[in-house]
DNA sequence: GTTTTCAGTGAACACTTGTTGACATTGGAT
DNA sequence: ATCCAATGTCAACAAGTGTTCACTGAAAAC
C-alpha cells in the first residue's frame, strides 16, 4: 500500500521545537520570503500567494494558517520594517552623539544600516506610495511614529528648546522623507559604482546640512515679528 | 450565414478620423485606462494586460499594435507624466513670481495643479519607487530633468548667483522630493477633510520655508572658511 | 494512555492571465 | 478602381491564480 509522505513541518532542523514556536517560525519564513521576492524586483502588490509560499518552502494552503490574505501579510510586513527603523533610532541614541561633524557621521551610520538591511528598506520605500491604500496608511502611521520619536530625541538633546513640538515634528518629517529618499536612491545604484555612491552620499549630507541650517535660523513665531 | 460583427474602432465618434489619428487615439485610451485604474488603488505592476484593455474598451490583442509589453507602456506613461510636470514649471514661469509670500503662493498653485491632475501625480509618486527597475530609472531621469530645469530657473531669477550649479541642483532636488511627497500625502487624504488638508498644506509650506531659509544661509564653499 | 487541537499536506475547482494565429475591415497610396 | 498595409476582432492555448475540502500526524491537554 502507498503510504502518504509524512508532513515535514521543519525539514532541516534537528531541534525539537515546540508547536507554537514552530508556527511562528514558518510565519517568519513567509514574511522573509516576501522581503526576498521584493528585493528581486517584484513589487508587493504583484506578488502571488503561490509564488510566496513556493519561496517560503510551504504548500499554498499553509498560508491561510497564518494570514487571512495578502493584505494582512502586508500589514505584518510593515510592522516588521517599522521595528527595524525604530531599532536604528535606538542604536543611534545609545551610541551617543559626536560633537563634531554630526551630520556626516550620522549619514555614514545610516547608510551603513541601510546597506545592512536592504530588503527592509527597499520594501518600506517601495510600498510607501505603491501598495494598497491600507498598506500605505499603515506605513504612514509607522513613519509618523518614527518622526515623533526623532523629534523627542532632538528635544532631549537640547536642540532648539524654544520651538513647539509641532514645528520640531515638521522639521523631522522633512528629515525622514529625505532619509527615505536617499535610501531608495542608494539601493537602486548599480552594484559597484563607488563614485556614484559617493556623489549621492555627498548630496544627502548637503541636504541634511541645509535642513539643519534652516532649522537653526527658524524664527520661533513666524506669524509675529 | 453568420456574418462577423464589424470592427468598430471608434464606436462613439461620428467624426471621420484619419488612420494615424485613430491609432494615436486608442493609444491614448490605453494610457488613460492605466492612469484610471491606478487612481483606483491598483499599482502599476499589478495591472494586467486584459484588465487594461477591458477598461480601454479594446480587445486584449489590440494592445500589441501599440506596445510590445506592459513595460513599454509604463515607460510611455512616465514620459506623459513628465510632460505634465514640465508644463507646471512652464506655466509657473509664465505667471511670473510674486514678490511677497512667494512660497505660500507657489504652494497654493502647486497643490491646485496636483488636484487638477490627480491621476498623473498618483502614478508618478506611486511608481517612483514601486515599479520595475526600468520604470524607476525612467522616473529618476525625468525627475532629474525637472530638477535641472528648476535650478536653471532659480539662477535666472537671480537666486544665490554665487552658488555653483551642483549646489543649486542639490537644493532643488530636496525641493522636488518634498513636493512629490506632499503630492502623495495630499492625494491620500480622505475625500473631504479640509482641516487635515490645511494642516498638511501648512506643514508643506513650513518645510519649503525651512529649505529656502537654509539655502540663503548656505556658505558658498563649505570646505574653506 | 487516550483524546483533542491544529499546522501542514495534496488534489481539485473555477477563473484569469499573456500570447499566438487566422481572419476582417478600412484608410491611403498607386 | 485596385492593391497594401495596418488596425482591430475572435477563438483558442497552456500556464498560473486564489480558495475549498478532506485528510494526516504529532504536540498538547486531559
Amino acid at each position: 500500500m502507498a503510504m502518504k509522505l509524512p508532513s515535514r513541518p521543519v525539514p532541516l532542523d534537528g531541534e525539537p521545537l515546540g508547536r507554537g514556536a514552530r508556527k511562528q517560525l514558518t510565519r517568519e519564513r513567509l514574511l522573509d520570503a516576501a522581503l526576498t521576492l521584493m528585493s528581486r524586483g517584484h513589487s508587493f502588490p504583484s506578488l502571488s500567494l503561490r509564488e510566496l509560499t513556493r519561496e517560503a518552502g510551504v504548500v499554498p494552503t499553509a498560508f491561510y494558517r497564518h494570514f487571512r490574505d495578502m493584505d494582512e501579510l502586508g500589514l505584518a510586513l510593515v510592522e516588521e520594517c517599522g521595528l527595524t527603523l525604530r531599532r536604528l533610532l535606538r542604536e543611534a541614541r545609545k551610541g551617543g552623539v559626536p560633537t563634531h561633524d554630526i551630520i556626516r557621521h550620522s549619514v555614514a551610520i545610516y547608510l551603513q544600516y541601510v546597506r545592512a538591511h536592504p530588503r527592509q528598506f527597499r520594501a518600506a520605500t517601495s510600498e510607501r506610495s505603491g501598495g494598497s491604500p491600507a498598506m500605505r496608511q499603515a506605513i504612514r502611521t509607522e513613519v509618523g511614529h518614527f518622526v515623533r520619536e526623532m523629534a523627542q530625541d532632538l528635544r532631549q538633546l537640547g536642540f532648539r528648546p524654544d520651538l513647539p513640538s509641532e514645528t520640531l515634528e515638521m522639521i523631522c518629517s522633512l528629515v525622514v522623507n529625505t532619509m527615505l529618499n536617499a535610501a531608495s536612491d542608494i539601493l537602486d545604484l548599480p552594484p559597484e559604482q563607488p563614485q556614484l555612491a559617493r556623489e549621492l552620499e555627498a548630496n544627502f549630507v548637503g541636504q541634511l546640512r541645509l535642513i539643519f541650517l534652516g532649522a537653526e535660523q527658524w524664527r520661533a513665531e513666524p506669524g509675529a515679528p
